[in-house]
DNA sequence: GGCGGAATTA
DNA sequence: TAATTCCGCC
């Protein structure tokens, strides 16, 4: 660990980073932000070159196609990795074995017939790094990918931000079942259709789940730097949603009609019905669905979006301070808000519940 | 080049 | 656990 090769290499920079249109948070540059494991993982590595202007050479984002990159130099970016690892043998057949790894893990996907091309899946990346935080959607419509901060772009693909619905869906599904302890005959749509890997919402999920990542001990709760970028992705912050939001798309997000919706995406509003949404709620496929949790008579989407506050106000006494499954500690949070002695029957039934996420590590 | 099994490592 | 290393196969 103490090898004078981590300090080598890319120097980080702040702000938010706009890479061939695609922008990427804070946190996906950050080391720590790296998922089960200390030290700097390949995918974030490849980020990190990504992002760098003088790597473009070596490695760069496939234009036209979101989360598609080409290694433009093998032997290099290998060379880079080796020596950010201190792993002076690394070579590309090496590297590209780490990142064939990534297939199962979904993180990462070939492009076929194209030589050295890889592909994000940026849902996955999403997932990982912030699987707690549409746990709150229910109470606050604004949590949405499409509800950017002011000022702040939206920075997903709608391609993407349709696929990360999905396994915001199948998250919230998965969290229900296991808290509630009911067996649903039947997941959400893309539940089923998952072979082994549907593991990997599920179970991927937990692995990265044990060590807090999240909370305030995990770089959300302070500087404020670190909240901003966590805003910069998250919308699980407060209210932020402007009127006009919907002008704030991106490049890759060329405004659409309220009618419009993405070729091949599944039309989840159809699906799930609910009241009236928010305008900017209309911009993507699905969104409706969260943007009206918890805003009226939706309540087909209550099984989707049950909230149990156990899970707020109860963490595992081994995993410290509340505020680790908190990312946004820091800002008031309802479950604070919670007098004595009124803790809803949720929490109540849940105390003995020894609150095992979905994933937590034994 | 790309894939994935197997053993090993930190 | 996330690679690293090696290797046979296509």
């Amino acid at each position: 660990m103490h090898c004078g090769c981590l300090t080598e290499g890319i120097p980080a920079t702040p702000g938010n980073y706009w890479i061939s249109g695609v922008a990427f948070p804070d946190w996906a540059y950050k080391a720590e932000s790296s998922p089960g494991s200390r030290q700097i993982q390949l995918w974030h590595f490849i980020l990190e070159l990504l992002q760098k202007e003088e790597f473009h050479h070596v490695i760069a984002w496939q234009q036209g196609e979101y989360g598609e990159f080409v290694i433009k130099d093998p032997d290099e970016v290998a060379r880079l990795w080796g020596r950010r690892k201190c792993k002076p043998q690394m070579n590309y057949d090496k590297l590209s074995r780490a990142l064939r790894y990534y297939y199962n893990k979904r993180i990462l996907h070939k492009t076929k017939g194209k030589r050295f091309t890889y592909k994000f899946n940026f849902s996955k990346l999403i997932i990982v790094n912030y699987p707690l935080w549409e746990v709150r959607a229910p109470s606050s419509p604004h949590l949405l990918l499409g509800a950017p901060p002011l000022g702040r772009p939206a920075l997903v693909p709608m391609s993407v931000q349709s696929e990360l619905l999905h396994n915001m869906l199948f998250t919230h599904w998965a969290m229900a079942e296991q808290l509630t302890g009911q067996r649903m005959t039947q997941g959400p749509p893309e539940a089923t259709g998952e072979k082994k890997g549907s593991s990997s919402s599920i179970h991927r999920l937990g692995s990265v789940l044990g060590p807090c990542r999240l909370g305030p001990c995990c770089h959300f709760g302070t500087p404020q730097g670190e909240l901003s970028s966590f805003a910069t992705f998250s919308p699980a912050l407060p209210p932020l949603l402007p009127s006009n939001w919907t002008g704030l798309s991106g490049p890759f997000l060329p405004p659409l009609s309220s009618e419009q919706s993405l070729p091949g995406a599944p039309k989840l509003d159809t699906l799930l019905p609910g009241p009236s949404f928010s305008p900017g709620a209309w911009h993507f496929p699905g969104l409706p669905l969260l943007a009206g949790l918890g805003q009226g008579p939706g309540e087909r989407l209550q099984l989707l979006s049950f909230k149990p506050e156990g899970l707020e106000v109860k963490p595992d006494p081994i995993a410290g301070a509340k505020g680790c499954l908190d990312p946004r500690e820091g800002y008031p949070s309802e479950t604070h808000r919670l007098k004595p002695g009124e803790e809803n029957s949720e929490s109540s039934n849940l105390e003995n519940l020894k609150v095992v996420w979905p994933l937590d590590p034994p």
